[in-house]
DNA sequence: CAAAAGTATTATGTTATACTTAATGCACAA
DNA sequence: TTGTGCATTAAGTATAACATAATACTTTTG
């Protein structure tokens, strides 16, 4: 594994700027200082001229922590440090749009990997009622013939709810993340030739799995979902 | 799925900043544009005035974009478009200090769900030398007495060995953003019960099955590998 | 006397300007 | 042709001043 010359952070050049390094430094105070959360920290003035520095570069090194989600700044009450919030900022950069096409299709594998894998915390925590409302959801469902309208609502809907039943808040949330790029994905020729939407496994099938199966069937009833994709990934 | 009330970005107080909106209006404006990886934006100071606002805040507006590794910026050749980093922001502060147990919990799930799921990117891109290679991290290991200590570098070689096949990037970077968490979660008491490290399917029993196995059996091998991780979690 | 209205203060947000630094390109000399 | 050096350019940094909004304080008014 060669890690060296992975740039770790936004300066890809080697310039390690001032802003850089009062940024880190800022943290350090902040962890020598054990502040918590809610706490006040000095104000950008008092911190520019402890660290030698000019308020600008003070302001910008702030701004990316509060972009972080490490404080929070108010008008006249200073900043205080705060919760971060981690994946809100991915869920923000995460817009199609500017993604390549190799990461796009990677989100895309990795969505598969995910569903695919989520079969054992699915059965943990599934109840009735989740079977219930997810056979409600297939009933919505255009009549199965062979080649039945890709609805992408459907789509989102159903896969949603299966996130929702692990009960891994930190997985929906990867999920809502990946989700803008899923349409993108279906609508951009990301494949070579377009998608079949033949289901090899329906997903009243899936559910079927889930009332009476077990994590292995529902691993591979998943894998046999995903097979026209596989295919056309591969 | 109540969307309604999820702040989603830096600003938890409402207080829409002009440097959120010059933000929004850079990206808009880099979007009608088709710019592409590579090419040149306008510099500071035109952007300033085009857009109405000082160059300080087209500055910081740009410091975001470039934290988030969509711009890079170098001292004569102006800012360039670049392929956004969408991680490496979040590794910086997934650092587990700061995280609950119970996001700590998610993501040591998550892992599990990842690795699990890989089987069929990992099958369709082995070569014969990743094989090798694994059974050489193998071989490293103690002798598999029933209760081997616990190699959280072991286990790191391995696993990690195991996401570089998948070829997929993205898949990757996810690894090492989580990495750190994981140490944290064997060495905190995230589980009720010290954890066995007597392995169900040990790490040569995986590297078996890759060499004469399929995705299917693959992922049986895997999720019984995780068993007293399970075990402990359900 | 207490509640409301108004005023002062304070810390961040924003603007403007000037200076520093490093990379690029061009011109001139060897 | 090659190489050195200077001018130029655009980002990085510094300083000062004003705008804005939230808090604290004071005054007015019932």
């Amino acid at each position: 594994m060669d890690y060296a010359g992975i740039q770790h952070g936004q300066q890809q050049h080697e310039q390690v700027t001032l802003v850089d390094k009062v940024e880190a430094d800022l943290l350090s105070f902040f962890n020598e200082q054990q502040f918590k959360a809610g706490d006040v920290i000095p104000k950008e003035v008092e911190l520019a001229t402890q660290l030698g520095v000019s308020r600008t570069v003070v302001r910008e090194a702030m701004l990316r922590l509060r972009m972080r989600g490490l404080i929070d700044s108010k008008k006249k009450r200073g900043t205080v440090i705060t919760n971060p919030d981690l994946l809100s900022l991915i869920e923000k950069t995460m817009y199609p749009g500017i993604l390549d096409d190799q990461t796009l299709r990677d989100i895309f594998e990795l969505r598969m990997v995910l569903e695919i894998g989520m079969g054992d915390l699915l059965f943990e925590r599934v109840t009735q009622a989740d079977i219930d409302e997810l056979y409600a959801i297939v009933a919505d469902e255009p009549v199965n013939t062979e080649k039945t309208i890709f609805n992408i609502d459907q789509e989102v809907r159903f896969h949603g709810k299966l996130y929702d039943i692990t009960g891994n808040e930190t997985l929906r949330r990867f999920q809502r993340m990946l989700l803008p790029t899923f349409k993108y994905v279906h609508e951009g020729d990301i494949f070579k030739k377009p998608v079949q939407h033949k289901k090899f496994v329906s997903h009243r099938g899936l559910v079927d799995v889930i009332q009476h199966g077990n994590p292995e069937t529902f691993r591979n009833a998943m894998r046999n979902h995903f097979e026209n994709y596989f295919q056309r990934l591969f």
